[in-house]
DNA sequence: ACCTTGCCTTGAACGCCGTCACCGTTCCGA
DNA sequence: TCGGAACGGTGACGGCGTTCAAGGCAAGGT
């Protein structure tokens, strides 16, 4: 009697099936990927890939949220990118990996051998393709931040800041297009934030107790955000 | 008798055909491709495309530096990436070009309709994987400029700027790792080079003047620029 | 030869944000 | 329940880079 692993019906239950790259690949295609795959849980802080590395490993984001970042010689961090459920992860067709992977939040991510991933990659063009049209994509988002770092100040920073986590974390205000009440909590502490925005922690939060003076944000608590006049955010953001 | 047009013997003869993301196509599929573009020269300071527009065009660059750029609501620049000769230019398989295109010298580019590059690159793997790799590399790269313009200060800012343009440049100096005489010519302008750091032209124009005063570097004349001490601008980089 | 124009450099003063210091709060495990 | 560490908020101060202003320099036209 020959047992069906448990693999293979991994991905049909997959939370994200239908919305990372192997989105478009058919039921012989996901079998194999799914031999090649092995699901990972991450702990809040725990790291995934480091700086400079070997590039081994490449993702899919299950579940929870991740942050890539790399640091300058005296020290300091800058945050690349935020990652969500359904979005890839690691530099394939590279050889090393050229930021830190670490989990934000608690996270089950699907993990591949980078090696794998791009021999079966290349055989399968559907799946090149949908990685293609996320990395154009994120090269879009990337670009747009490089605008906000090199000619944006604190206020405006940090304005930007909230409107996105809002409209990435999916924040409950899904009342039409109520302005009041979009609420999330923040996967990221204060310094994390400085370190996406490139600010210190002392600015952003001078900011976030200015929004809030100013009545465009509550603060319930740390991480908790509520956007309370949205339209007027947007134009700090501007 | 039938005139064998000029473009079949087009890419065969093009400058780049080795380079760009066609290098990997058979001479049926690059007559194929040849059909689709057409070469087109831009003159310096002329665009090519226009933040925001509708994506209509995409091109390779034959010869020349262009440069992609968007602009805050209050007339801010920030140049999101330069693009050299063999590089891709353009949003594939999306809806707008999120940032506008100009032409800093006098340029050769090889311009495709989105549409009919898009097709073309669906049935043709080989093109996507090469354009992949392609997009996965500029994307490393625009996330390395992303921990200068938040984490750098002016002087550090400004020298790695110098030593990528020595490096994208290939500056001339082939002497081995000799340090010295790296020498090339901007194709900025002090503005562009502002808009390049996220400074102002003041500021730029002001680290130039230290780093000759030090002797780490010459400067000919307003656009031509020599490294004289390669490591010395390293430090001063890190 | 002169003026015009665009680009770059230089100087002076201001102001944003980083730095430093300290305190309050929250969240742990002991 | 307590103690301690991590995190976050706030104030004072100063430095770095922007802003504002003026002048130098090279190229091109008349």
């Amino acid at each position: 009697m020959t047992e069906i692993p448990a693999a293979v019906d991994f991905c049909a239950a997959c939370a994200i099936r239908n919305r990372a790259i192997c989105a478009d690949l058919d039921t012989s295609e996901i079998n194999l990927l799914n031999g090649l795959g092995r699901r990972r849980h991450l702990k809040a802080g725990e790291q995934l890939l480091w700086e400079g590395d070997e590039a081994v490993l490449v993702a899919n984001v299950i579940e929870g949220v991740l942050k890539l970042s790399c640091g300058t010689a005296d020290g300091k961090e800058q945050i690349l990118g935020i990652v969500y459920p359904s979005d890839f992860l690691g530099r394939p067709f590279g050889e090393t990996t050229p930021y830190g992977v670490e989990a934000l939040t608690d996270a089950y991510v699907c993990v591949f051998q980078r090696a794998d991933f791009d021999r079966f990659a290349r055989e399968h063009p559907r799946l090149e393709h949908k990685l293609l049209e996320r990395t154009l994509a994120e090269l879009d988002r990337t670009r747009r931040w490089m605008l906000l770092l090199g000619r944006m100040n604190a206020e405006q920073k940090v304005a930007t800041f909230l409107l996105e986590m809002a409209e990435r974390l999916d924040a409950g205000g899904c009342a039409g297009p109520g302005k009041r009440g979009e609420q999330f909590t923040l996967p990221l502490s204060r310094q994390q934030i400085a370190d996406v925005l490139g600010l210190t922690i002392e600015t952003v939060s001078r900011q976030f107790t200015r929004f809030k003076a100013d009545g465009l944000i509550d603060l319930p608590s740390r991480r908790e955000v509520t956007i309370l006049e949205h339209a007027a955010l947007e134009d700090r953001a501007a």
